[in-house]
DNA sequence: CGCTGAATTGACGGACATCAAGATGTGTGG
DNA sequence: CCACACATCTTGATGTCCGTCAATTCAGCG
């Protein structure tokens, strides 16, 4: 139904150890700043959780594979977003680099001896939670829509996040993006065309998005 | 694309206390039984989430409506089952006993008083939220596959559900199950008899399915 | 028994997948 | 800086799965 990406191991190098700024949230001065390349693969899929992430710079995807080789990207990650939260011991999902990006690693084990006793931090790491709970949540909801629909929802969610500005900057592939949505690569960039010559959009590059009709795009988030 | 379910209303009795077995959970002694009709409200999307609710007869469902009037269902909950911790402080779903169901209902807020001071409760409340969430992105997992995927993996669901018998009983209808699944009730049914024809199952009644071929399905489930 | 809602079955069409070819963009080495 | 290679994206032609519409059967209940 859904092609894989092709291995991407080639591209991929190993994550190492950067100084750089800081983000401001609970988990800050924590833990390291790791570097990760395009495709690199941050965890896999039932691997120990040992480490919570957030996001500095770049952009992280999470999928599951289905074993005919279909791929479920669970969610987007763009900086400041925390990620690897999930419940178990182990990760339910794998994380990997969208682009060359710096991840902020902690410790579990760190994070939650601290929120024994901050109940400020064992708060927010119950509300992280309780936000993926809902978004993926929301993402099945997306999930029994048109593609059309899909895709404006896709669009607007994108824009929702980083700084609200007439056109957004995609950092991930048509592939990822089909792969978010449950769709082919094929109908993601029709439906772009097709947005495109309703002039609710206007594509800038392929992977940089004017918005020219917004309340349209609402219309279709229904 | 779905149908919604006919408006309920009609049958639906107001709840009324009852006296039961308590079923042997954290939650037991905590809470009043309450009696639902067929298809009665336990609670609204929306509405403030101030109880926690568990099985102890009877079945439930949760789900959500998109505007055009599809309805996604997202659970079905049976005996034993607790639901109705969503995370914030209101329901991102609304629930309906699916048949005469007898529910246990816990106010939140002493729930979460004890949890205070209770490590184990507080652990159990934190694993049955991770659950939930494994849950419901299994689910999103299961909305990119086909027709034939999705029932099967709803039949081996269910059957691992209540005793792992050679057979289950379905509580729900086929629009439940279409709505929970993503697909029309007619896809839902089609899908049956062809499980049947092809000797995966045999239908002892509508809602009583046997298993004939548990190896087939699990092949199905890929 | 007849009424009513639930489930099944059939005929048909449409939305999206699949297969295939081209166009565009990007990194690399000469 | 150009040219080649390769990945990404777009566009087209065709097929198919599942949704829609409609009729029939089945099960439960007064």
């Amino acid at each position: 139904m859904l092609a894989a990406a092709a291995n991407p191991a080639i591209l991929a190098r190993q994550p190492i150890p950067v100084r750089g700024e800081l983000p401001d949230s609970p988990l800050a001065m924590m833990g390291a700043p790791m570097r990760f390349a395009r495709n690199a693969e941050v965890y896999g899929e039932d691997e120990p959780a040992d480490y919570l992430y957030q996001v500095m710079s770049g952009a992280v995807r999470t999928y599951r594979m289905l074993d005919d080789g279909r791929r479920q990207v669970v969610a987007f990650y763009l900086p400041g977003d925390i990620f690897g939260v999930e419940a178990g011991d182990v990760h339910l999902a794998s994380a990997e680099a969208i682009s060359e990006s710096q991840v902020l690693v902690v410790k579990r084990s760190a994070v939650m001896a601290r929120a024994e006793h901050e109940r400020d931090l064992s708060k927010e790491l119950w509300t992280l939670t309780v936000r993926e709970l809902q978004r993926v949540q929301q993402h099945s909801l997306v999930l029994i829509k048109n593609a059309e629909e899909r895709v404006a929802g896709f669009l607007l969610e994108m824009a929702g996040r980083g700084t609200a500005s007439a056109a957004v900057e995609l950092p991930m592939s048509r592939q990822d993006i089909a792969d978010y949505l449950g769709l082919t690569i094929e109908t993601v960039s029709r439906t772009f065309t097709q947005f495109v010559q309703s002039g609710l959009i206007a594509l800038e590059t392929s992977r940089r998005i004017q918005f020219r009709n917004r309340a349209a795009l609402n219309r279709l988030n229904a």
